[in-house]
DNA sequence: ATACTTAATGACTTAAGGGTCATTAATGGG
DNA sequence: CCCATTAATGACCCTTAAGTCATTAAGTAT
């Protein structure tokens, strides 16, 4: 009894194949990869690949997709569940994801977003839609919050969402061009938010 | 008279050549560009560009080293010439540097870094050599002479110069991604070194 | 002037890699 | 069991772009 050259797996494929192209991406980078390497870790044939995604371009908007869809829920999820303190929210919950993104898939994320953004507008406009905008919008509610209970001040910072990311964005940055070059981006990061609510606690 | 249908200019080529390709990347980054584009820009065959520049990538260094080389002085003299207090510096010249930072040709050599750092392990040696380590060794001797001089306190600052450039970062990373969107980056960086300066103050 | 050196050209070669398609074979319905 | 359907293959095509080289002509020394 000879087994099958192949299986027919319809349903399995997109997902083995975009999981494989992310792998190859954050490898090696988008226009490095080669379509063809991306078949081979599917253990597919590039024919197939090209049944499943019209271009090398699409591939690479449905991997983004892949990796940042399931995280979109989680991120909207974490603020509203908690009964904290803003200030022990942001000590608790908000630092450990904080220090979890430099060293998770969301990194590779963001580096391939820095290398391709500008050929892509309609991957940026995705990207502000349901992760950027979002996220801001959840550091400003909680912000809001927190002054609406007197815990914090008023401050140039609510209208700067952006200066809480900037410390992951730094430890991304750091991984991505010193790989080797050790950086603490915890300490990085737990410093940071220290500042941050030293500067604005009431 | 006929004018001379090209004229022989040894001593000009190369940095015209660098200057070409320095906007090319600028617009298209690296790989995206063609070493024919750059001839062109340059006002130069392409089998000139290959009589100055083996290859394309080492076309690519020249020009990251072309960028960074002359600002390597100007942030070496910056430190010392000042006789300002520590929190004077930070307030005055190193404020308007960092602001200067995210519009400036140094953010284009950061994309370049980040998108092809990876393949260029030697680019990084030199980038960290010259711009990194000695720009991260500046600020760590500032505040050490905080506080020396009892300007600023003991604290974990002191071990994370990172956290000065932080906002930096994340301006430059924000103009590359989400060019349209606009951010205000000076105040950001702004409100950021108060932070920092209510936080480390004695 | 003349001969010589070499900066400069651009048509050509070559390789790589994205994308196609005729062919094969797994699967499911009758 | 057999046929129709379509998932899957892989050899092939074809464009693009890096890199070469025989040739030309600007500058230079004799």
């Amino acid at each position: 009894m000879v087994p099958p050259r192949y299986q027919r797996r319809k349903q399995d494929r997109p997902q083995e194949i975009t999981a494989a192209a992310f792998a190859a991406f954050a490898e090696k980078g988008y226009s490095a990869t080669k379509v063809e390497e991306v078949a081979r870790r599917a253990g597919v044939s590039k024919g197939l690949l090209y049944l499943y995604f019209k271009t090398k371009e699409e591939l690479f908007k449905a991997v983004i997709r892949s990796v940042v869809a399931p995280r979109i829920d989680e991120l909207a999820r974490a603020l509203d569940s908690s009964e904290l303190s803003a200030e022990a929210f942001i000590r608790g919950p908000l630092l450990a994801f904080m220090q979890r993104l430099p060293g998770s898939p969301a990194s590779v994320v963001i580096r391939l977003m820095i290398s391709e953004a500008p050929k892509h507008p309609d991957l940026v406009d995705y990207y502000w839609e349901n992760v950027a905008s979002r996220g801001l919008g959840a550091l400003r509610q909680l912000l809001e919050r927190g002054v609406a209970k007197g815990e914090f001040r008023d401050s140039a910072v609510n209208e700067l969402p952006q200066l809480f990311v900037a410390p992951v964005m730094m430890s991304i940055v750091w991984g991505i061009v010193f790989a080797e070059r050790s950086l603490d981006t915890d300490k990085l990061i737990e410093t940071h938010l220290d500042m941050i609510l030293a500067y604005i606690r009431a």
